[in-house]
DNA sequence: TTGTAGGCGTTATCAA
DNA sequence: TTGATAACGCCTACAA
């Protein structure tokens, strides 16, 4: 590994002046400078990342944890937190599972993005006490070194419901996330409220898991106590998906027996046959924003927490009744 | 933030102690081991990763680069890479772009896998003269440090046309990647040794660019020359999407008028009306394989290179003619 | 304008 | 069994 000692040697200057050199300082004459600089191309010098993280504090990489690489939603959302990052001079780094914790408290990183709901409030409550930057995309959480960019679920899950009782239905199923999840408490919490000035409407509430299990159980449920035309909102699309395509293997029909709504307008709703109705939202917004955020508290400033709008998506797994 | 001194100051210690506890060590009795443990416990200490990089020379995460977070084949791919570094003590992240690329020769891990044809193969040759440690996954390159896992292309494209050859199709339409994209060059080849030996069979090759865009031009052509049914070969589902897309937007009907087929198998094509025919592979055992192989050039074992097999999966987005 | 030297947090060698 | 000390590669006062 060539080091500036290398370069230093030489050139026949001190590391000093090759690390002013390196840096594009005026403190240093732009003729030993270019012979600096070209000497460092001549030994193909590459800056060392460790040593400069140690001595700087800083690693000018932002990590995203998720919870795992399968997700939809994440394809633009990631891609509008990298435009944010490089634009802003930092590189982003994806990570995934708990082991990869560890980056954030070792300083890797010099902050973090969280859309993972199985990563413990405590623990990142704990990192932003022993001072690491962190925005939350799936929880509540305050502290000044936590910054949250949430999505507007009430607005989405009313919208749903307010969809779905303007169709004519009077039998409405809701398909929950995991337990512990803040988007699905968030969203049930509107449905109940919605619920609650509608008691001339049946509520049935499902347990899911916001994968595609979750809607195949919720589909064999339904289909067991069907008597008449329902309408279900599963709370996520990919649990809508799984329903759907339990359905589909049936003699019910989407969009005739059972009205189908979803959550997220993931790419692969306009694929189904019927489209799935369902709530959007830009995902590259909301990583752009993200990234934004984490780089304003790494910088001191003072911000607010952030909100995504969101809006409904008609589709024909809705029928009038 | 707290580092050993911290420790050893509070335990009374020298700071070599403290390492060597932490480090569970057998040369440091088990009491102080235990005493020294507690008080790092309590000041909360995390030790840094720069630093123990510098020191160590191994920062113990792996790089994978993406040319984007959008690709459907991913997801399945990353939780097999992951699966197998967090098995055998190691991290992933996931990059995308030219700026992350610094990451690599900057030591900031330990090797990388690459999937992105956009990263020029002079810069990984450059890099592994240098001594990093490599996995291409998208292209054939040779040297020491350089590992290749390459889906069988040949396989895969020849099952492909021979599926369409074999259900009567005479006029077939060849949708290709990007410019210098290997897989597609390589799929590319093996179609031209199929056409060879069947001058019965008119062959028509269009420019793509392994997204939707590139498919749906590919329609505008095919639809314009319409006299009777034809057969396309996207070189990739998700051209074979785009083409999909605009095709059902029309008078036309895929699996009648205009036979398709894709190549991945990614996930979205199982939404299709009619079901997408593609070349399947396994995206996970991909990425397990192309992780191991990054660990074990990293662990200096001599291996040659590997190959992952691909089979077909028919669907009546092609039918017989 | 350039050089000297100290230190970032760890690990590891050598003495004690 | 423990402690002093010298790296690792880089940055940056301060001195020359």
């Amino acid at each position: 590994m060539v080091s500036i000692k290398d370069i230093a040697k030489k050139a026949g200057v001190s590391i000093s002046t090759v690390s002013y050199a390196l840096n594009g300082s005026s403190k240093v004459t732009g003729e030993t400078s270019s012979r600096i600089l070209e000497i460092a191309r001549e030994l193909n010098y590459v800056p060392n990342a460790a040593a400069r993280t140690l001595k700087k504090k800083e690693s000018k990489i932002l990590g995203m944890f998720l919870t795992d690489f399968k997700g939809d939603v994440y394809g633009d959302l990631l891609d509008g937190m990298k435009e944010v990052c490089n634009a802003r001079g930092y590189d982003l780094v994806v990570c995934s599972g708990k082991q990869a914790h560890r980056m954030l408290p070792e300083r890797m990183m010099d902050g973090a993005v969280i859309l993972d709901h199985t990563f413990p409030s405590e623990e990142l409550l704990e990192y932003a006490r022993r001072n690491h930057k962190i925005v939350v995309l799936d929880r509540e959480l305050e502290h000044p070194n936590i910054n949250q960019v949430l999505l507007d679920n009430k607005a989405g899950a009313t919208l749903a419901i307010e969809y779905l009782l303007e169709q004519g239905h009077k039998k409405i199923y809701v398909v929950t996330g995991p337990e512990g999840s803040f988007d699905s408490n968030q969203r049930m919490k509107a449905v109940q409220m919605v619920a609650d000035r509608h008691d001339d409407v049946e509520w049935i509430k499902i347990a899911g898991n916001f994968k595609k299990s979750g809607g195949e159980h919720a589909a064999e449920q339904i289909m067991e106590e069907y008597k008449e035309p329902v309408a279900v909102f599963c709370l996520n699309d990919e649990m809508a998906i799984g329903l759907y395509n339990r359905i589909t293997e049936t003699e019910f029909k989407i969009g005739e027996h059972i009205h189908l709504i979803g959550f997220d307008n993931i790419e692969l709703t306009r694929y189904m046959q019927p489209r799935l109705a369902t709530i959007d939202y830009s995902k590259r917004k909301w990583g752009a924003l993200a990234s934004e955020q984490l780089i304003k508290i790494i910088a001191g400033d003072h911000i607010e927490h952030e909100r995504i709008y969101v809006s409904l998506v008609k589709g024909e797994s809705v029928g009038k009744i």
